[in-house]
RNA sequence: GCCCUUGUAGCUCAGCUGGUAGAGCAAUUGAUUUGUAAUCAAUAGGUCCGCGGUUCGAGUCCGUGCGGGGGCACCA
């Protein structure tokens, strides 16, 4: 005699035992048929699985995550079944939910085509129409191992081999087909839906080692109705109008070629946005008590070993051979110079907190496969800075970088961020005492923020814990940008030292931190944010000024000039073409404030203006307007 | 680095099963003098990514190298 209790407080009593299905079913119709999974005292549950017990459930429908996530899963089950019907001796291997979507990994010698994948759709479909009744059973695992292996799933059978002892090794049936799964599904393959899609197929090791054979992997996306499916192929394609290689092309901003392959050649209007990135910052720092500095791009393998860089980041560094054969390192990180910095005079406990910035370029060997346009590359400018302190002001250095990241953050737009803290990785120098204290540290610091933070575990730099500030765009993407990192090891490494009150030489602390984290990935982002359309005081080119006709050049120009006086950017576009020609081409360009010049404006000794993503025009006195859009011409917040 | 895919004019792309290349835009020149997202015409423009091979003949087929894209692994 089960006794129910829902959502709602209500209490159902079953004289027998009773399945998640006829609970719906007496709560209501439409529930039992929008029913997709159940959660029995939070553990979710097949619809057909018997509670014995007096229990509270819950019913979710595809309106619910959970049942969301059941479609998806239950998707990428009937993608395994229709690659098996079409192409017999195909391996399965996992094929969990992802965001908005599922994958399954397959191993299989001939490569899936594109064309394949609309056959694989088209079979899903059917497999769906068939709506195959789903069942569970669990197996012994010595047979389990047996079966799958028999069945030349050699995937399947090392799974099972490596599931916990005391786990029981549960087989899913949907129809004849059958695969190893912990569930739960819904109670038959018609009740998918078909708002699913599949995307993609790409390559991925088995258990996601580099060191294993490489599968098929063929990504999906799966929902619960149509209108989402749309909804979502609509959003995906917005996010590829926003592509920073796409509109870095069409604003003149960077290419990228063969001879320097992750680096960057930046365009004169480029270049003007880095370096408007870079005075920004640097006003903020100069604000926050930074002193800039600047070192050497090339430095001696010694300092590299005795940093520890040689040994931990070798892999990632590039080195060079002078004629008389000693061997330098084109520097990955700033560091070890900035320390050089410290070192040299004698410091005293009250320098301290002493903060070095250094927007340095550094270069780093990555991995072919890792390069993707401005936000990976293998040569980048980092708006880095070193903060020497005593242990005892850790605490409050982490809170006031903190608090000046959000601020930038801000200031540009961003006011969704989150903290990743990453722990001591494999690969580190320093005793674990040392990492022991610096990880508390920069712990109570994040506390102190009272920011919202995940953990990474094992994924600190080698020389100390970080936290990495991820920052949302305006499409609900995150980018990892700013990073802060506390580090006992280095400074003592490269022998820094200060004067401490009693006399005493004692090693400072220092802080690594990055704001933009890379300005190269920063301008990626911005653009991406953006969708090209940059606020008007970041903006590379700020206005262009377009005479209605010939008759009305000089007037242009005289116009153009007074803006340029005034320090707003601007182009005269005296071109052989027509206003609309013009008016496109400047837009496609992102340029935001187009003023028109034509007989009205010279007469009244003004300017019409035509803002980016809006046709409306606003006739405006020049002088008014160069007042006012200098007022604007500054970071908002001040 | 690994798997798949791709590389033709400044850009975007066409070129079926092998017979030494084409369009639109951009550029140049000329005409037009334009009032809010492409005016018309003419001209010029290419070691079809590099190297090797098959073939009487390769943009097209094969091998290899380099670059790009999508993932994986790695990461700011």
């Amino acid at each position: 005699m089960p006794n129910i209790k829902l959502p709602d407080g209500n209490t159902l009593t079953f004289e027998k035992k009773v399945t998640g299905l006829k609970i719906a079913e007496k709560i209501s119709k439409s529930l039992s048929k929008q029913a997709l999974v159940i959660s029995v005292d939070g553990n979710l549950k097949d619809l057909n699985f018997e509670i014995e017990n007096d229990c509270s459930v819950k019913i979710h429908t595809s309106k619910d995550k959970e049942g969301i996530e059941i479609i998806r899963h239950d998707t990428a089950h009937v993608l395994a079944m229709a690659v098996q019907e079409l192409f017999p001796g195909t391996q399965v291997t996992i094929g969990p939910v992802i965001d908005n979507g599922f994958y399954y990994d397959f191993a299989r010698d001939e490569p899936f085509t594109h064309d394949d994948l609309q056959k694989i759709e088209k079979k899903m479909k059917e497999i769906i129409e068939r709506d195959e009744p789903t069942h569970r059973e669990i197996w012994e695992r010595d047979k389990a191992i047996e079966h799958f292996k028999k069945a030349g799933e050699i995937y399947k059978a090392e799974i099972i081999k490596s599931i916990p002892k005391e786990e029981e090794v549960s087989i899913y049936f949907h129809g004849k087909w059958h695969d190893l799964c912990r569930g739960p599904h819904l109670l038959s393959t018609g009740r998918i839906g078909k708002y699913f899609k599949l995307t993609k197929v790409a390559g991925a090791y088995w258990r996601g080692d580099s060191n294993n054979e490489m599968l098929q992997r063929i990504y999906g996306t799966s929902w619960s109705s149509q209108k989402d499916l749309d909804e979502y192929l609509k959003r995906m394609e917005e996010a590829e109008k926003r592509d920073h290689r796409k509109l870095g092309k069409e604003m003149d901003l960077f290419h990228f070629r063969e001879e320097s392959p992750g680096s960057v050649f930046w365009h004169e209007k480029g270049w003007n946005l880095f370096q408007k990135l870079i005075s920004f910052m640097r006003s903020k720092q100069d604000a926050a008590g930074y002193k800039e500095i600047n070192t050497p791009e090339v430095l001696d393998r010694t300092l590299w070993e005795k940093s520890g860089h040689w040994e931990k980041f070798g892999e990632n560094m590039y080195t060079s051979t002078t004629p008389d054969e000693k061997i330098f390192a084109i520097k990955p990180m700033n560091c070890p110079g900035c320390v050089q910095v410290f070192n040299q005079g004698l410091k005293s406990y009250r320098d301290l907190p002493l903060k070095m910035s250094e927007f340095g370029k550094v270069h780093r060997y990555e991995p072919s496969g890792a390069l993707h346009g401005l936000l990976r590359v293998r040569a980048f400018t980092q708006d880095d800075a070193h903060i020497f302190c005593t242990e005892g002001q850790i605490t409050q250095e982490c809170l006031s970088v903190t608090n000046l990241i959000l601020e930038i953050y801000k200031d540009l737009g961003f006011e969704n961020v989150i903290l990743k803290y990453s722990d001591r990785p494999n690969t580190r120098v320093g005793d674990d005492n040392v990492w022991d204290k610096s990880e508390k540290a920069l712990l109570e610091a994040i506390k102190a923020s009272k920011l919202e933070y995940s953990i990474n575990k094992g994924e600190g730099a080698f020389y100390g814990p970080k936290i990495e500030f991820v920052l949302r765009d305006a499409i609900g993407r995150d980018w990892q940008c700013g990073t802060l990192q506390v580090d006992l090891n280095l400074p003592g490494r490269l022998g820094a030292s200060f004067i401490d009150k009693d006399g005493s030489k004692k090693v400072p602390v220092m802080l690594h931190r990055a704001l933009f984290g890379s300005l190269e990935r920063f301008i990626g982002i911005l653009i991406e944010n953006y969708a090209g359309k940059l606020p008007f005081w970041i903006s590379p080119l700020q206005t262009a000024v377009i005479p209605v006709s010939n008759d009305f050049d000089e007037y242009a120009k005289k116009v153009h000039k007074e803006i340029k006086k005034v320090g707003i950017s601007s182009e005269v576009d005296l071109k052989n073409h027509n206003l609309n020609y013009k008016i496109r081409e400047h837009s496609l360009s992102k340029i935001p404030i187009l003023l028109i010049c034509g007989k009205k404006e010279v007469d009244t000794n003004s300017v019409t203006i035509r803002r980016l993503d809006s046709n409306k025009q606003e006739n405006m006195d020049l002088k008014l307007f160069l007042k006012k859009y200098s007022a604007l011409n500054k970071v908002p917040s001040n």
